[in-house]
DNA sequence: CGTCTGCTTGATGAGGCTCAAGATCAGTGG
DNA sequence: CCACTGATCTTGAGCCTCATCAAGCAGACG
């Protein structure tokens, strides 16, 4: 429980890489805690298969339960090339800090959430914006795209369905490919962000 | 899976009680931070319209924002006759009690994701047994189930599918009235639990 | 007693799931 | 350098679930 005294910005030495498709942990096992830096992360419930549960972008803190019961309840795997640093890391982890922590994952809960309702072309596109490090106004912004069958199993639609939105938005103007083609490793594209009143 | 089971009884002059349907705290106002007791509380956000963005069940903090930022990003509503109780009480609000928090919010994120996919009468299944109390397996439990539209909205169903797949629970007999007719005020009903090994 | 709110049920159509085939690409080994 | 394999993505056809629209009913409440 009680807190190493680390630099509030992660060192070089103080961060963890994951590759596009890596395990960080099992659920179940003794892990530690994180704090993505940059990327995004997937959790799942073990209940006989894996089941989405939830989604750690940059800022959140991952397996906070293993500080307290010394094990994982989630499996976590990276949906993006991912950077973590240790959690806690800075100052006490206490007061404030557990509190924005804990803030911070009522707000991701909301976005999830927000992710399965809806047509389907507009969750995907939700989706993509959960993803974009920056966000400003009817931008275009470079993004890199989860595999399908993640993006599938987030917004709980169909791997055909997400490739036909991504297709629509494409034709659309929304999306456009800016990287790799098909095939394996994460795809980069430009999105275009919608104007900021938020229609829909 | 569940971090404690039973909350610990607050005194009975440190408890606040909200009838079915009442506002605890609106989005944005200085509310304060509550944990719930008994009932269930639904949290949304107000975007134009209220938008859902998450459940509290017993032993669930509310608005543990407000205690950091001085007022609540969430509306709070009450799903069922609530009753709670200051957050944090006596207690200190660090360490171990914060963690617990937060490892508990990240398992309810994970079963209200889980509510928004699936066929429909599943996931009025999965909700109505979010909603009950205690727990065991092929049991039959009593049950308050909160109105048709707030069961729609949690589960992203319409108030007419909802009604349909309740209807269908109550003709095969995993359903069946208790209390109250229809009309206003919460309905009391059973619910005969799935066998413990919860085949979908 | 009339109105209002919440629940129920039916008819109909659309959106997304399922099944299936083909395309593209990374990695491997000849 | 190229064929082969396996994984991922794309697109099509048909069906099914659920949203939509609409009507009717039961209690609550003034």
């Amino acid at each position: 429980m009680e807190i190493s005294a680390v630099p509030p910005s992660p060192l070089a030495d103080q961060v963890r890489h994951h590759a596009s498709g890596a395990r960080i942990h099992e659920a179940g096992s003794a892990g530690s805690a994180w704090r993505v830096v940059s990327g995004a992360v997937r959790l799942d419930a073990i209940d006989g298969d894996a089941v989405f549960a939830g989604l750690a972008v940059p800022g959140d803190v991952l397996g906070a339960e293993s500080l307290l019961l010394g094990h994982c309840h989630f499996r976590a795997t990276a949906l993006l090339p991912t950077v973590l640093t240790p959690w806690p890391g800075a100052a006490p982890a206490q007061g404030t800090f557990l509190l924005g922590a804990l803030a911070r994952a009522e707000q991701r809960t909301a976005r999830v959430v927000a992710l399965r309702a809806g047509q389907a072309v507009d969750r995907v596109k939700r989706l993509i914006q959960l993803l974009v490090p920056e966000a400003g106004g009817g931008a275009l912004v470079q993004v890199m795209l989860p595999p399908l069958r993640d993006m599938a199993d987030i917004t709980a639609l169909t791997c055909e369905t997400v490739s036909r939105s991504l297709s629509l938005m494409r034709r659309q103007g929304t999306l456009a490919a800016a990287g790799q083609r098909r095939g394996r490793g994460t795809k980069i594209c430009r999105y275009r962000l919608p104007a900021t009143d938020a229609a829909a």
